[in-house]
Formats: C-alpha cells, sequence, structure tokens
DNA sequence: GAAAATCCTGGGAGCGCTTCCAGTCTATGG
DNA sequence: CCATAGACTGGAAGCGCTCCCAGGATTTTC
C-alpha cells in the first residue's frame, strides 16, 4: 500500500509486471491450464503487488455473460413490495445467486416507465437471466417476461399462465389443510377472507377453502375480497359477520388480513377462538404476535426464494430442471 | 416482425442497413449533433425494423459508466432486512434511480463473503457509485465504503463515522419531540426503549429523550434495550415495568418496539394510554393497526431512499452535494 | 534416436460501442 | 470568384478481457 494508483491496474500491466503475455496471465485469472508453475507464481504476485481487480464489465463483453441476474417485482408498490413477505423472498434469492457468484438486480415494475426500462434491460442482455414475481393476470410485465429469450423463472406461478419453469408454494394443499384444521376443531359455518381474485395465488388458496369444504359435504361461503393488508382483512371480516352472523370459524389467504379480522372479532365482541376461529396463511412475524396468536399455513418464504434462484442458476447454466412445489403445512397456535 | 433474428443486431448492422458509418449511427444513438437529417432518419427507421437495443455492456466499457448503483444493506438478514422499513427506502431509491435511467443492484452484505464480494464489485467499478445502510460500529462493511474510490452516500450516519455525504431523519429532534409530547401530556415518570447501542439511530433517539427529560427538569430513566423488534419490545416493557413500577409514559425507539410495549402492558393490566401513554418511532403501517393505534414519530421512509439516491446520482454527475437532515414530526394517535 | 504426442507460449482477432481526428462538403463573406 | 468557417462523414483507435491458433519446447513412445 506505498503508492495509490490513480486508475486500476489492467490485464497488461500485471502481464508486464510479471514478464509474461497477456493471454498467459488470463489463463491464471481463470484457473485454466497450459501456465508453468513460475509464470503462473509471477502472476499471482504481480496481482497481488498491483492490487489487481479485473474488470467485471470488459470481462462480461467478452463472455457474453455479465454475472447479474434481476428479480423482477411486479406489483404495485409500495403496497406489495412493503409486504415482508417480499422481503424474505429476497434475502433467498441473494443467498442462492451469491452461491452462484451472481449479483443481484431488483427491478420494481409496476409503472409502465419501470416496465420499458425492464424490457431494454432484457433486450440489451444487461442481466443474464431474470425471476419474475407478484404478476397479476393480464400484467404487461407477463409479456415481457415471455418474450424475452434470456432464462426466466417464476416465483409463484402468474394467473393465466403455466410457465416452463417455476417454484411455488402448495397454495392449493395448504388452503384445504387449514379449512379441514378449522372443521377439525368441530366449526362448520367457515368463512373465507379471499385475496385480489386476479392473482393466482388467491385463486389457489381459494380452491383449497371450496374442496376441503366440499369434501366435507358443506355449502362454500362466497368469499370476501381483500388485498393482502390488514385493514382490507378487517373490512372483510366485518362484511363476513354481516352476511353471515353465524360463522365460527375463518380462512384468511393471508396473516395480515387475519390479523385484521382478529381486530375487527374483537372490535365486534366476538371471542377467538371461542366464538370465532382463525386461520391465516404466511406465517410471517405478525402470526406470533397477534392476539390470540395465529394459527396459520406455513410456507417456507426464504426457500421460495432460495429455490427460484438456484433453478434460474441452472437455467443459466444450460440445464433444464423441473417445476418446483414446496410444501406448506398448518402452524397451530391459539386462535384455533 | 416477420423474421426473429437469433442474435441481437449490432450497431455495425444498423449503420449498414442505414447506408452510413458506424461513428454516424452512434451519433444519433446519443443524439449527438453533425448528422444530417436524412441519415438520421434512416438510422431511426434501421434501428425500428431491426429491433436494434443498444448493449449496455459494450456501451459501458467504452464510457466507463455502468449505469448501475449498489444499495447496500450491511445488517443482519433477515433481521434487519425484514423490517419494512427498508423495503420502503428501496422503493423511494429505485424511484429516484429510475429518474437518473440508473438500476439498482441490491447488495446484502452482512456475512463475510458478501462483504468480500461487495468489495470486488465496487473495486472491479462494477457500479458507477453505492448507498450505504444500516451500518453499525466497527461493521466491517464501513472500511469498504471509505475505502472505495467511487461515489458513495450513506443513508443514516453510521455509528462513529461522519460521512461527507449521507441522508438522515432528524432523530435526535424527534425523539425529543416524542418525549415532549408525553410531558405535555402530563406525564413525568417516562422511560425508554432503546434499540441496539452500538447504532447511531439508536443512541441519536436516546439523546433526545435525554434532552427533554433534563430540559424539564426531570432525570432520564436508563433505557432498556431491545433490537427494533416486536418481542424485545414486549420484553423490554415488561423490564421496565419491574424496575420502575410507577412508569407512566414510555419512548420507544420504533414502531416494532412500541408495539411489543403495548402487548406487555396489557398483559401486565396497564391501561394504555390510562395508566402508561405510549410513542413510537417510524410511522410504519403497524403503528395505524396496534390497539390502541399508536402515536409515534413520522419520517419521511420514502424519501430517505429517494433522497439518498438522488444525492448519490449528483455525486456521480460530478456535483458536491450537501448532506441532508429530513424532518420528523410527532403523530398522535390513541395511545398517548 | 526419430517420430508423434503433449504442453507452453504469445500474437492477434474479436466482444459492441464511443470518440478522436483528418478529410470532405457546403454556405457564407469579401 | 476565391478564401474560410462550419457542419458532415467515416476510418481507426481504443475500452479491458477472452480465446483460438500456430509455432516452439518438452516428453513420450516404439
Amino acid at each position: 500500500m506505498t503508492d495509490v494508483p490513480r486508475r486500476q491496474p489492467t490485464l497488461d500491466e500485471v502481464a508486464e509486471r510479471a514478464g509474461v503475455s497477456r493471454s498467459a496471465a488470463s489463463r491464471v485469472l481463470n484457473n485454466a491450464p497450459h501456465v508453468s508453475r513460475d509464470k503462473r507464481e509471477a502472476v499471482r504476485r504481480a496481482i497481488r503487488e498491483l492490487g489487481y481487480v479485473p474488470n467485471t464489465t470488459a470481462r462480461a463483453l467478452a463472455t457474453r455473460q455479465r454475472g447479474v441476474a434481476a428479480l423482477v417485482i411486479a406489483g404495485e408498490t409500495p403496497a406489495i413490495f412493503a409486504d415482508p413477505f417480499y422481503a424474505q423472498v429476497i434475502v433467498g434469492a441473494s443467498a442462492a445467486l451469491e452461491e452462484a457468484d451472481l449479483h443481484l438486480m431488483l427491478c420494481l415494475a409496476a409503472a409502465e416507465r419501470s416496465r420499458r426500462r425492464l424490457e431494454e434491460l432484457l433486450r440489451a442482455r444487461g442481466v443474464d437471466g431474470a425471476m419474475f414475481m407478484a404478476i397479476r393476470e393480464n400484467d404487461p410485465v407477463l409479456d415481457i417476461a415471455r418474450e424475452t429469450e434470456l432464462p426466466v423463472v417464476f416465483g409463484g406461478r402468474p394467473a393465466g399462465f403455466e410457465p416452463s419453469w417455476y417454484v411455488d408454494a402448495d397454495n392449493v394443499g395448504g388452503a384445504r389443510k387449514a379449512t379441514e384444521h378449522l372443521l377439525d376443531r368441530g366449526r362448520r359455518r367457515v368463512g373465507m377472507i379471499c385475496g385480489p381474485l386476479d392473482t393466482q395465488v388467491s385463486r389457489e388458496r381459494h380452491r383449497g377453502y371450496r374442496e376441503a369444504m366440499i369434501l366435507a359435504g358443506l355449502e362454500p361461503f362466497a368469499p370476501e375480497s381483500g388485498d393482502f393488508t390488514e385493514p382490507s382483512g378487517a373490512a372483510a371480516m366485518a362484511e363476513l359477520l354481516v352476511r353471515h352472523p353465524g360463522v365460527d370459524g375463518v380462512f384468511a389467504a393471508n396473516d395480515n388480513m387475519a390479523a385484521g379480522a382478529l381486530r375487527a372479532l374483537r372490535g365486534a365482541g366476538r371471542a377467538v377462538p371461542g366464538d370465532v376461529a382463525v386461520v391465516g396463511f404466511d406465517d410471517l412475524d405478525i402470526a406470533r404476535i397477534t392476539e390470540p396468536s395465529l394459527t396459520t399455513v406455513h410456507q417456507p418464504i426464504q426457500d421460495l426464494g432460495h429455490e427460484t434462484a438456484r433453478m434460474l442458476v441452472r437455467l443459466i447454466g444450460g440445464d433444464e430442471p423441473s417445476p418446483l412445489i414446496l410444501p406448506t403445512r398448518v402452524v397451530a397456535r391459539s386462535s384455533t
């Protein structure tokens, strides 16, 4: 650390200092064969002494590999993105990308302009591949995802389109188990608070609910729908109480809305789980801190991000992985 | 859309089709002067017909500008990052970067390996600049931030180091106002639930609390400290009740911990705000949905991200902006 | 001991774009 | 009608790295 060079040293300088050709220097950089012990050593030393770091851009241009993967979150921000759900997904994805030595480009693509930039990013080969999440039915982002020639993996299936590669949680199964859990507890008048109906995840969770009800010989309630936020859950619960005063169980499509339902029930003077039992979905932190604590369907959120990224990495590497459905399970707490 | 070219067209192909030189084509691409109307038109047409998109990497290599900014979140994931706080910050930063046509590289740099990759990313000039957040005292990430030659802006000042460029919220002022708010409500035995003491934000909020107490001629309580999570707030509140059974007001360093405090108070049979008034900090969504709803200090979180990114953009552009402190204000709700 | 196989080595041609520069062309002004 | 500033134009030199390839050195094989 004697002198601080103003410009980053280049591979040519390393080669010169080591007394070898640039090709040779490049070879040791990439751990390629055909370099004698001595030269390899000399190059390593020169690299160390010069504090050389290969220029990613130049390498990217030559190899046609960027070393970057995009994570696209299509939903309206901040509403969707503020959900801790995506924070978790990002943590998982980030870890998996790191294992493959890829960097993470985060693209929030709700606005028109954001979408145009995303499209250019993909067409300009600014990334090696992309993960798509939170896509709604007829979302223009879906077209971008379908038309790109780059490897693409979906985290959660989009509504109305079955992609070749995706990772998803077992939403139908989880919802069914949640509903069955309520039925097992002796509830018979079980309602549901649904998410936005233009998302696949809402539809699947609703389907699971219906299946369980019908299997038990019961009539499913028409779902109240919210937008995955706490207040919308409270509103939906209030409405449910009006339409079905005798309701004794509620399955909410996520924990936020379930928390809202708990609040609404408390406001209406109904005891939980005494009068009405409640089950959520996601198993976010909030499920542990509501009162009563929330029975919910656990899904491995970080894994979802992790596996989505791993799948993308494999796709980029030329493999052809298979879609993946991650298991869900009921976590019983005090609300049932 | 007649034929789908397998390879992306290059600028040479555009130039050839338009019957001009590559230089000329490049000029129209960059809206540079010295191209005749006709040729400019011809190039535009060729671009359209070929569906040409300039290769970002090649451009980056030639111009030495990546078109990418890094957002580094240093804190332990998922704990820190799962906080909706950072999701908001990202939304703001993303919007500001988009205005400057920069992409966002998200770097979670808690682990050793992540840090090494970050360091290489910066040294290899893989980004044009970086924003640093959630840095703790003696955090190794701080060294990386200080040693890079790239433009760097801090979102929130790190403990023990005053950077040249940062954007921060007025934590001291906000904490003082929060405490004064409690005092105005007639509380005299006001305690504080603090965050981790190795973060600057915790220290500043604590300082604001002390200042307000001392100014009012009252003895500040020794702070209970948590880690910004709800359970830690509940635990701290419980402890506070043991040490100071007569406590009649509490200022928590963030809303999550304040929510925990509310829960602990309810568990202890204390009425809020009747027996104990509570104020939080951040004004996250959670503050609206606790019961009672939470009086808190509002800080413009999205703006924090937005301004941090804007400052970075200016720095990259060669300006020398000044540090920025964003205002905070008390939002009175039902907990006081 | 000669031929063949194997390993090193550095030259050079890209990757796709920007930008400098020298040369050409046009429109003025005297 | 000629000199001259000024706007065009395309050739060519990079940006920093990878990788093919031909030539030379070194072994291996019979």
